[in-house]
RNA sequence: UCCGGCGUAGCUCAGAGGUAGAGCAGGUGCCUGUUAAGCACCGGGUCGCAGGUUCGAAUCCUGCCGCCGGAGCCA
């Protein structure tokens, strides 16, 4: 106790007492910025948060305030705030910790509509040489004190939004009957074959980490009928785009006795809430994101939906070069998306571009049913998934074909001998739809600490 | 992994053979409505590292390191 004490006062740094932070939380309300309403205007409250920026015109002092919750202006006037807070304003330095204390005024020159009249503040912690300035900063700087970063308007107003994201998404699979299923992450097993996989030492086993929780979904999904799976998903793959990470999340619902059609249906109707939510809980952070909401306004079912061979047609009208029987790349995906102002959904690739688990059509058994979701903007594929083969010899027999080992897939198998029905399901990208909504450069400021090919610090 | 670009002040950048600059941040003042506020003044540098060319290299060449952008794979 006394150590602690001694070191503090050596850093200098925390400035009043408990004391008196306890005598305000006795005579004042502690209100959070986003909580403000007109009701509280001519209140007397108090803030609690950090000094985001200062500016003074002599006389009159402003102190931008955020305190988690949002950003707002506190305004010290010679005459009407405290004489120690209104000469203390020359040592408050930007990132300090501060308590404010004053009346609710509501004006027009505010960005949130209302403003902090400053009668007293409270320094808390004053920070010195906080390293990120109000200027430009380079990516690669601003990644490097990512925790510092998050801080900061921008990085605020994604983090909220994908909040709203990932609540929508509860709430869109919670009120339609939906179970959460979560998948083990630590897994003995790929999903699909192809793509690499974090290995890790299991006491002496080979362990990897989850690239997909499908295959468990699977499980679930005939077991209770229909489920979800949302967690954190690990990709070994060496790819360094704005649409990749190494560690990203994934909803992936898994519906027993659904068809191909069905899952066209709902991941539409999935999009269009998320998206709608985000409107109505967030004009405020895509404002500070300068995000055109129009393109937003047009999620609206129906979504148009076009088979492989009638996206080969868009492609030849536009003069875009691909390669028949080949899976789209960049140039085609960002064609197509941007031929449609709205998610496209594209089904029916060609069998042997896609996973060993998905059925083919029964009609032309050289296409599966699976489906695409490309998102609007040239954001690129946020949806992928299928109608599964549910018949066991036709699954052995695309697994023997892709020489995929049986072994570690007895159990999947396994579903398909004891009750096995019809069932599909897909994975929506967390990250690239969150880029997309908030009109990000790059998926790695839609995830608080983005794990990247070469970048993983903090 | 491949292709391309960039490393100069704490940060963002200018300087492209002749010996180091600006804005922001920091410091000191001024200003009663600023909103990346403004104005004046002050401090701040192994020009990524190693080697080479040259009377002379931040500048040209070679190698290495770091970062960024794009491709493939995918969500």
């Amino acid at each position: 106790m006394g150590l602690e004490g001694a070191e503090l006062n050596l850093r200098g740094k925390f400035w009043e007492s408990e004391e008196l932070i306890k005598k305000w939380d006795n005579e004042v309300p502690w209100v959070r910025i986003d909580e403000l309403n007109d009701d509280l205007v001519g209140k007397e409250i108090q803030i609690k948060g950090w000094l985001f920026n200062k500016r003074s015109s002599g006389k009159i002092r402003f102190l931008i305030v955020r305190d988690g919750s949002g950003f707002i202006q506190a305004v010290m006037r010679e005459g009407y705030t405290s004489p120690e807070a209104f000469q203390r304003y020359s040592e408050l330095s930007l990132e300090s910790a501060i308590i404010v204390r004053g009346e609710v005024r509501k004006d027009q020159r505010a960005p949130g509509g209302y403003e902090l009249s400053v009668k007293d503040l409270i320094l808390v912690f004053k920070t010195e040489n906080y390293p990120i300035g109000k200027k430009e900063h380079g990516i690669d700087f601003l990644l490097d004190h990512r925790h510092l970063w998050l801080r900061h308007r921008k990085p605020f107003a994604v983090m909220r939004i994908r909040h709203t994201v990932v609540k929508a998404i509860r709430e869109f699979f919670d009120s339609r009957g939906f179970l959460l299923f979560d998948a083990p992450i630590l897994t003995p097993s790929a999903c699909e074959g192809t793509t690499t996989l974090f290995k890790i030492d299991y006491f002496g086993d080979e362990m990897f980490l989850s690239q997909s929780g499908q295959l468990y979904a699977e499980a679930g999904a005939l077991a209770y009928g229909k489920v979800y799976v949302f967690g954190p998903t690990f990709r070994a793959e060496r790819s360094k785009t704005r649409r990749h990470l190494m560690e990203f999340w994934m909803v992936e619902p898994e519906i027993a006795y659904a068809t191909l059609e069905d899952i066209v249906e709902l991941s539409q109707e999935l999009v269009e809430y998320i998206v709608q939510s985000v409107l109505d809980k967030n004009l405020r952070e895509l404002e500070i994101l300068q995000r055109d909401v129009k393109p937003l306004e047009k999620v609206k079912r129906p979504f148009p939906v076009i088979k492989y061979k009638e996206a080969l047609r868009i492609l030849d009208k536009l003069g875009v070069e691909y390669v028949p029987g080949d899976d789209f790349g960049t140039p085609q995906e960002t064609a197509i998306s941007n031929y449609f102002d709205k998610p496209v959904i594209i089904t029916h690739y060609p069998k042997n571009v896609k996973a060993f688990y998905m059925k083919p059509d029964p009609e032309e058994p050289e296409y599966v049913l699976c489906m695409d979701m490309l998102a609007p903007e040239g954001y690129g594929e946020i949806i992928g998934g299928s109608q599964r083969e549910e018949d066991y010899e036709k699954l052995l027999q695309r697994m023997l074909e892709e020489n995929i080992p049986i072994e570690p897939y007895q159990w999947y198998l396994d579903l398909r001998k004891y009750g096995s029905v019809p069932h599909s399901g897909f994975g929506l990208g967390l990250e690239r739809t969150i880029a997309w909504i908030t009109k990000s450069d790059h998926v790695r400021v839609t995830i608080p600490f983005p794990r990247m090919l070469y970048r993983y610090k903090p």
